[in-house]
DNA sequence: CGGTAGGGATAGGGTTCT
DNA sequence: TAGAACCCTATCCCTACC
């Protein structure tokens, strides 16, 4: 008797993450078969895992994003009505279905202003992005992230040291680790959330 | 900014009701890719296809509560059973958004008395609230569709062979399909409608 | 066949417009 | 307030490729 949508609970969303953090990414028959979670995680397949990892990781990116959105909706202060989606949102049509447009990047929100300190600026969502497209075995190095960030938006001047200077601050805080001058998304980052 | 609102055409919604005969429920692209269907629709995804059908749905189950209604004002009167299995049957309670309390079964309309032999009972409107709610991906089966009503209800002593027979019954006149134990209302009752 | 990655489709909740 | 049309995205499914 399954059901229509089985949504992830709480506890299964950790397990799988604990799981990812002990075995890998990748390596979902494992984390299933590891007695740690099998019971938790009994009711999901191998391909469940991988989807709900995938999902999770896109939440974990876009994130910041999506709060920002909900937050001025919540609060619709002040007037300003038209320009709703560009305040807070500096990277745009990543979902649209096209890849053949180059993306346009804004610096920083210009308007939104009302966002408390964060630890991630909308350059963060993008060198995020960039590890994560990347897809690279061990994490791109320094450079292949500025590669690809020249290549898929429209950047300012500055924007070589602002990537530089944030792959040190990104790493120093934990979100994400280096190793041999590759960069990688902290698996702690992704368990999180 | 978006789309004006491109309102459904009856030829669009014709053509929406035959391709779910024709395929099933769930099969909205494939619907959209039958050049049976693919000129008429041409300007809706599978999302509005999905989208609409839900529509039709809710409508058709408020409507024929609707129509039941009338008809017994309008004419009490005897025999025919054809009398549409659309109209006939009836779903109560369904808009209700708490999960909470429990309804209540009345067997079948104790004070009417002269009521004609008719081909649904309040069983039948239980019964297709039972399989809208549980949502199953190819409808519950009898089981499922008895625990339903156990849980929600409170019934009587007999409701089980009540509610077993009326599910022959009901697949018998062509309102619900069964196919592998599992029951699901038949398209063509939301197609009326 | 078993497993993973990726693309794509569906379901269902939300939102917007009328 | 309701209903229709539309959006968002978690979940599920299918296929290609080992």
């Amino acid at each position: 008797m399954g059901a229509p949508k089985q949504k992830w609970t709480p506890e299964e969303e950790t397990a799988l993450k604990a799981g990812v953090l002990k075995h890998g990414t990748g390596k979902w028959r494992t984390i299933l078969s590891d007695p740690e979670y099998s019971s938790i995680l009994k009711s999901r397949s191998n391909v469940d895992l991988k989807d709900k990892w995938r999902n999770i990781s896109v939440t974990a990116l876009w994130g910041s994003r999506k709060k920002a959105k909900l937050a001025l909706k919540r609060t619709p202060l002040s007037g300003s009505r038209q320009d709703d989606n560009a305040t807070a949102i500096t990277i745009v049509s990543l979902a649209n279905g096209d890849g053949g447009g180059q993306q346009i990047y804004a610096p920083s929100p210009p308007a939104g202003s009302c966002e408390p300190p964060r630890p991630s600026t909308s350059v963060d969502k993008i060198i995020l992005e960039a590890i994560t497209n990347l897809k690279r075995p061990f994490g791109p190095d320094g450079k292949s992230i500025l590669m690809y960030i020249e290549e898929n938006f429209k950047m300012q001047p500055d924007m070589k040291r602002l990537v530089t200077s944030r792959l040190k601050y990104l790493t120093n805080v934990g979100t994400l680790v280096k190793k041999k001058h590759k960069y990688r998304i902290s698996p702690n980052y992704m368990a999180e959330a």
